[in-house]
DNA sequence: GTAACTTCAATGGC
DNA sequence: CGCCATTGAAGTTA
């Protein structure tokens, strides 16, 4: 692929003010809540520094309203000539402090904050350690990490003396299961002393993983919560509300062009996403815009559009959007033409201007019927537009877009990969159809586009391990007797029970945590294969190319989007013992063994434990490192050619379905984030940043392969 | 097909 | 004008 232009050549990109809600606030619904907070994540991990986590938006406790938000983003594209771009002398809305969530008593407090209503806000301050949110009680601390990534150890002691009443809280969790759900999801909140600790990274590209990976890991976590109950309904929102409420979301204004941290090509599963990442502001609305307050109607800019599928052209032209203006069409008021108002004066005024708007296009999930994942593709402009009378009479705008030269691949990946899969011959550059010669439910094609490597060494395809030894039984394979599907509702499912009381996937069949064992379900279990706790014992649904990568070797990547949660794949080999690699079996580049995760994999359950009640110690602290060790030298499947990364968007898991020996589970790979079709898969081969001590007895094995860090996007 | 829901900007009252 | 509470507009999701 080309290598996409970096942005840089973007004009009139403009970065507003950054409009400050100053973190603190009322937020003390519950008081007893955050005493009995134990902070989740170890202190003491020594990756790990809060600092580096620093909320790039909310740093003081004063309101900042004069503090361009460009301080806190640097942006290189950002052209000098722009001092005359008309949008600095108008500030626009964010420059001045809007209904933020936090300084804002107008936030409704039953929706999350139940008790905090009752209080003034700055009550904790006599009284630090209570759950006071660092910035508020040491605000020059604060500031500091401004300036420090690595500073972080001034949080640490104030950190760990929370967990005061860890034991009652846990208590009370406990009995909570069935009974307290209702209570629960009304009360939910996070736990905001740790999301403000934790908050996020001044880097825009981990920050915006940061929250995404949070707000998925909240999603998938209050749907499994609701999921018996009759809330049960929009997870995604409620994850949104709280990540908004929390201030966990950023590029918090109105930015005309790139968003930082948002590269052309990501894939969105939820308009809120795109929301708390600050590409597309409007819950629903398809056009964002800038505020008219203090610019006036006339100087209104258009910033971003959705556009939902329906007027595409749908020719192979991907430079081309034709665009309908909103408004009209409500199911609840009676239809009319389109004013030029809002959102379609403000498309009007930018293509006079010219200005640059990000446009995002959506498509059919392919693994939901009923969802649409959100594609984003980068910088349009709009050449022209008119108006036309829509299939009910009424006139709309159009708006013809044209995408800015120089820009990597966008929605044309999207609309390749959806020609591969209908037809794979149509793929160029194929060495071979299918490498696990159908042994796959799906083609695992082989391909090069870059030289003429002729492909892999040889192998043997297989599909799962094979044990060389005897397993030592140690436990009974689980059997729940649930009839023909497990069920969340169900409390006597026996498989569930071992999950900590949850069936481990969403219904759409995700992992909703990383946990230390997932026991799905077995042969023994009355319920059917199409229950939802037999996921990876299924394989492998994905469409895989294995590719060459040029100067990493093989690697492997998908044809399809894949959403933060799914499997991907099991690391099929040999099972080698410990012991037996000692002796003689050398371990080499198709070696697995289990090692100390990444400071990214602990921290994919983030969401999900800063919501928690339960200050749930079962997650990745005590993971241990197994014995089991696979080789996939001679036999093994496309797992073998994922590579390392830092960065990883690929994490692994351990499953048990079909036998009791905890010590060699099956090895699942899921996915960490969402994942753009032809984003090569990574994961982290772990050890080496593991702490002294749990480095096992290879500090090296699983590290023989390149690091690819630093050389993200070959196709994306 | 329909109900339930969100954020943001604008507006009106004080 | 500032502050606030309220309202209307936008469409998505299950």
């Amino acid at each position: 692929m080309d290598n996409s232009q970096d942005e840089s050549e973007n004009d009139e990109q403009e970065l507003d003010e950054s409009m400050e809600n100053s973190q603190d606030e009322s937020e003390s619904d519950e008081q007893e809540e955050f005493l009995e907070k134990k902070p989740l994540r170890p202190c003491t991990s020594p990756e790990q520094s809060p600092a580096s986590f620093g909320q790039p938006l909310p740093k003081s406790p004063i309101p900042l309203k004069a503090t361009p938000i460009s301080a806190a983003f640097p942006m290189p594209q950002h052209k000098g000539g722009s001092s005359h771009d008309p949008l600095k002398e108008t500030p626009m809305s964010a420059a001045f402090p809007m209904p933020g969530p936090k300084d804002e008593p107008s936030d409704d407090p039953l929706k999350a904050t139940p008790i905090s209503a009752a209080f003034p806000t700055r009550r904790h301050k006599d009284d630090p350690l209570k759950a006071t949110p660092m910035s508020r009680s040491f605000p020059i601390t604060r500031h500091e990490d401004e300036s420090s990534d690595e500073d972080y150890k001034p949080f640490s002691g104030q950190k760990k003396s929370t967990p005061l009443k860890t034991a009652k809280r846990t208590q009370q969790a406990e009995c909570s299961n069935a009974g307290n759900t209702k209570r629960r999801s009304i009360q939910r909140s996070l736990n905001r002393e740790l999301a403000f600790s934790s908050s996020l990274s001044s880097n825009p590209n981990e920050s915006v993983e940061e929250v995404m990976i949070m707000f998925d890991s909240l999603r998938r976590r209050i749907l499994q919560l609701d999921e018996n109950e009759d809330a049960g309904k929009r997870a995604d929102l409620k994850a949104g509300s709280l990540m908004m409420q929390n201030g966990l979301r950023i590029n918090n204004s109105k930015i005309i062009g790139p968003v930082p941290g948002v590269e052309i090509g990501d894939i969105f599963f939820f308009r809120i996403e795109m929301c708390i990442v600050g590409l597309h502001a409007p819950a629903m609305a398809g056009i964002d815009h800038t505020s008219a307050k203090h610019a006036g109607k006339d100087e209104i800019l258009a910033v971003s559009i959705i556009s939902s599928g329906g007027y595409e052209n749908d020719d192979n032209d991907t430079d081309i959007l034709v665009y309908t203006g909103q408004g009209g069409n409500s199911r609840h008021k009676d239809k009319h033409d389109q004013k030029l108002e809002g959102g379609n004066l403000a498309l009007m005024n930018s293509m006079k201007k010219k200005n640059l708007i990000r446009v995002v296009r959506s498509a059919q999930d392919p693994f939901c019927n009923s969802s649409k994942v959100y594609i984003y593709d980068g910088l349009y402009r709009v050449e022209e537009s008119w108006t036309e009378k829509a299939k009910n009479g009424f006139s709309v705008f159009k708006y013809k877009m044209r995408r800015e030269p120089g820009q990597r691949d966008g929605i044309s990946v999207w609309k390749m990969t959806e020609k591969w899969k209908a037809n794979p011959a149509t793929r160029n550059n194929v060495i071979r159809a299918d490498i696990s010669s159908k042994a796959e439910k799906l083609p695992v094609c082989l391909v090069n586009d870059v030289d003429d490597q002729k492909g892999p060494s040889y192998f043997n395809y297989v599909t799962g391990v094979e044990h060389s030894g005897p397993l030592r039984k140690t436990k009974p394979l689980q059997s729940c007797k649930c009839p023909s599907v497990c069920l969340p509702s169900d409390t006597n499912c026996s498989c569930a029970q071992l999950n900590s009381g949850y069936l481990p996937y969403s219904a759409n069949g995700v992992l909703v945590k990383h946990i230390p064992m997932l026991y799905e379900c077995s042969s023994t279990c009355q319920c059917c294969q199409n229950c939802r706790n037999r996921v990876t014992q299924k394989g492998v649904n994905l469409n895989f190319e294995v590719f060459w990568t040029g100067d990493s070797g093989w690697g492997v990547r998908s044809w399809d989007p894949i959403r933060a949660g799914t499997f991907i794949c099991e690391y099929a080999g040999q099972i080698i013992d410990e012991t037996n690699m000692n002796m003689g079996d050398e371990e080499d580049e198709y070696t697995f063994c289990t090692s100390w995760h990444s400071d990214k994999v602990s921290r994919w359950n983030l969401g999900a434990e800063l919501l928690e009640e339960k200050s749930d110690n079962a997650t990745t602290e005590n993971l241990k490192k197994l014995p089991v060790v696979i080789s996939a030298k001679r036999s093994g499947n496309v797992a073998r050619f994922l590579n390392h990364s830092c960065s990883p968007n690929v994490l692994w898991q351990p499953v048990q379905y079909d036998h009791g020996d905890d010590s060699y589970p099956h090895i699942m790979f899921f996915a960490m984030k969402h994942i753009p079709p032809m984003t090569e898969l990574t994961y982290d081969y772990g050890t080496r940043g593991a702490p002294p001590g749990i480095k096992g007895k290879f500090p090296n094995a699983c590290k023989l392969k390149k690091c690819l860090c630093g050389k993200r996007g070959l196709m994306h």
